[in-house]
DNA sequence: GTAAAAAAGATTGCATACGATTCTTGTGCA
DNA sequence: TGCACAAGAATCGTATGCAATCTTTTTTAC
């Protein structure tokens, strides 16, 4: 597969380092499943998409590897990352330990600027919801993905909110290879009762509505080990 | 300063991954104090040290930046991280938030295996107590953090292993910087607590009194902003 | 004598080069 | 036909070189 279609150009901005936003563009072609699991990213590849060296390319991709997005494997190059059954596990695990209380934090800081953007962010979800076409549900992904992340920065830790990038990201991959079904419209409703509770100062409610609504998502996975995970790994599928 | 003297010999092992082990031989430097916190770090200089060429070094100095342990300035290179006492709270807050969960999650797993590891684990921090000297002292503090990240590997999760490992070196630095006094008998007594309970099965108590201890960690900070952060900033100091 | 300016030196950012490893393809033999 | 093996191509790991940037020292002007 060529992946230079799945990239968009890199064009903007970033002139201050230059792995940096080849880092997110791949990231984001990966969050967004234009590139899916198991693809290969060689160093020469990228480094020509983007009219960059190798070493700036490597650089990229070695970032991606440490935040679980892509797999490296020694003498044989970075592929986009396959999720085990059991890795999707954990990161839904960890995201249940950390994103109840991280709500939390968030409910005590909010502001009324917040509540705007949170508003914001849960029309421009209900937007690709409505519309049809596979452009339109990679953007709902990414729209339900940065709620999560709004919430994170609201919470004001830096370290936290880097967790929760490498979370969501990760999970976007879990649930593009696991995903049962579209559960954007009960994602979507969740999204918007947890804001509610938010504007309303309820941290309780909010923290619990949070939990309800991940592990809302992970039933909608199907974790069972499909028949043949060792034949795609093989394949690179 | 020259940090020549602060690094142990990398003859060992790793043919596999020489930034890796150069990596892990910069962080015990980092979290054993050896290296204080401003420390430049050339990549020539790391280099020549290790006997690798500056790409290696590079590749080493850009993972412990990913892990908050160094800060990378552009144009200017690399430096052991200096925690500001915002970063100081960020780094507990994100423990407390973490660290009881991932404690609840380890009593439910630990085995006896386990339990005569972590017997191990406080005895050997008990020996550090006793002796007198720097190095034992140094040695007190690894072993300490080390206790945290045993608890995180009982608890089967990789993915918050590989954060709570980030927090752990991370809390060390800010010890080291804010520290107000050891509280290191404090903190021993404590958890062999922690290990009480594990052993008893008291998972409830497990996670209360972990999250007691991180506050008395905390407590024991000094988190007032020093008259002259930036001059010591400005110095790399 | 002090401060600004210029030159020298050191260090980083990035590209490229080369050996080593892995993958692919084609050939010979059973 | 099918399999083992070898030559070739592709890719990675690492060292090194050059330009750009930053730091330090020296020079120069006031």
């Amino acid at each position: 597969m060529n992946i230079a279609d799945q990239i968009y150009s890199a064009a903007d901005s970033a002139n201050q380092d230059r792995a940096q936003a080849i880092r997110d563009n791949l990231r984001d072609a990966i969050v967004d499943r234009r590139l899916a699991p198991g693809t290969k990213l060689s160093e020469g590849e990228v480094g020509t998409l983007f009219d960059v060296s190798r070493t700036v390319a490597r650089a990229a991709l070695q970032m991606l590897s440490f935040e679980g997005l892509v797999r490296t494997e020694r003498n044989r190059g970075a592929f986009v990352a396959n999720p085990s059954p059991e890795e999707a596990r954990q990161v839904f695990a960890s995201r249940r330990l950390i994103e109840p209380g991280l709500a939390t934090a968030a409910c005590g800081r909010v502001t009324a600027t917040d509540i705007a953007a949170f508003r914001a962010q849960l029309d421009e979800e209900g937007r690709f919801i409505a519309e049809r076409g596979p452009t339109a549900r990679r953007s709902e992904i990414k729209a339900s993905g940065d709620f999560h992340l709004l919430l994170a920065s609201v919470a004001g830790n830096a370290i936290l909110q880097r967790f929760m990038e490498e979370l969501v990201a990760r999970s976007s991959l879990v649930i593009a290879l696991y995903g049962r079904s579209g559960v954007s419209a009960c994602g979507h409703s969740e999204h918007t009762g947890i804001v509610g509770a938010l504007e309303s100062g309820d941290c309780g409610l909010v923290s619990r509505l949070m939990l309800h609504h991940i592990d809302h998502i992970e039933a909608d996975l199907d974790l069972r080990v499909r028949a043949g995970p060792a034949l795609r790994e093989a394949l690179n599928f």
